[in-house]
DNA sequence: CGCCAGGACGCCC
DNA sequence: GGGCGTCATGGC
């Protein structure tokens, strides 16, 4: 990753991002693609950084009216851009069907996202589709002045309190998760320090939390990339093409394999 | 209209 | 421990 500044923000040259596959794969549901002139362009934030950035042409990226300050203390972080995914696509690639994935759509990046959000996120994810759960998340956030609540202010509302969101049955998840994240029942912070098998055991006391979602607040919002979410499009690749177990060389980044994987066999089975 | 959605719970055996 | 109905809501 290279990057200059210019006077109406931070031009960054990366060729192992896309914007669509990073911004738009189902690992973050806030980034909002707006008209431009660009390729591309989003908004979107960091818990209370907001960002517009662009995709000006393949591998060249405008972080719109950011200093260089705020560049490296958090887009850098944010975007994972010190991670080098060529290396790691090539060592994916030893195995055939990853080596399709990320040849298919290998601008995919995991995002280093915020811990208590992707808990909320995920959780009104289960049973859900993609355009649900953004509407969710955004009735949510425009009751907060467009930003995500934090702990103290969801932990209290309960359920009912909840009912603008028309979210369901996850209603009660939610508050379950906000009220033991604001009695310090659960540490998030501590969470993404334990050993996996420990976190995975923490997350699932809270109400409407299994092991899918377990695994996507463990990679997503805590990168932890040895987590491995299994959703129905994961159990067909699994099914189809690793009949014999995920190859062990993937396992500790096998959640970034994941991603790879999971919009892969979506565009198989859209034709 | 019916089927399904980046699932989890509660109950059954 | 595995199997199965149920849970709200709305996208398609």
């Amino acid at each position: 990753m290279d990057y200059s500044i210019e006077n109406n923000g931070i031009v960054v040259y990366e060729t192992d991002l896309d914007l669509d596959e990073t911004l738009d794969c189902g690992q973050a549901f806030r980034w909002k693609k707006i008209p431009s002139d660009y390729l591309c362009t989003y908004e979107g934030a960091f818990i209370n950084d907001k960002l517009r950035i662009s995709q000006l042409e393949k591998g060249k990226f405008l972080f719109h009216d950011t200093d260089e300050n705020d560049f490296i203390s958090k887009w850098i972080k944010y975007f994972d851009l010190e991670t080098d995914y060529s290396e790691l696509k090539r060592a994916f690639s030893e195995d055939e069907t990853l080596a399709k994935a990320c040849d298919y759509a290998g601008g995919i990046r995991l995002l280093r996202q915020d811990s208590w959000e992707c808990l909320i996120s995920f959780i009104i994810s289960q049973n859900n589709n993609i355009p649900r759960i953004k509407g969710i998340i955004d009735r949510l956030c425009d009751n907060y002045s467009g930003r995500f609540p934090d702990v103290n202010e969801l932990a209290a509302e309960t359920a009912e309190d909840l009912s603008y969101l028309r979210s369901g049955f996850r209603a009660k998840y939610i508050a379950d998760a906000a009220k033991k994240t604001y009695t310090g029942e659960i540490d998030l912070k501590k969470v993404a320090e334990m050993p996996i098998d420990e976190a995975r055991a923490a997350l699932r006391k809270i109400k409407g939390v299994g092991p899918k979602v377990a695994e996507c607040v463990l990679l997503f919002g805590m990168y932890r990339t040895e987590a491995f979410p299994i959703d129905v499009w994961i159990k067909r690749v699994l099914a189809e093409y690793y009949p014999n177990g995920f190859p062990d060389f993937a396992k500790d980044k096998a959640g970034i394999a994941q991603q790879y994987l999971f919009h892969y066999i979506r565009s198989i089975s859209k034709g």
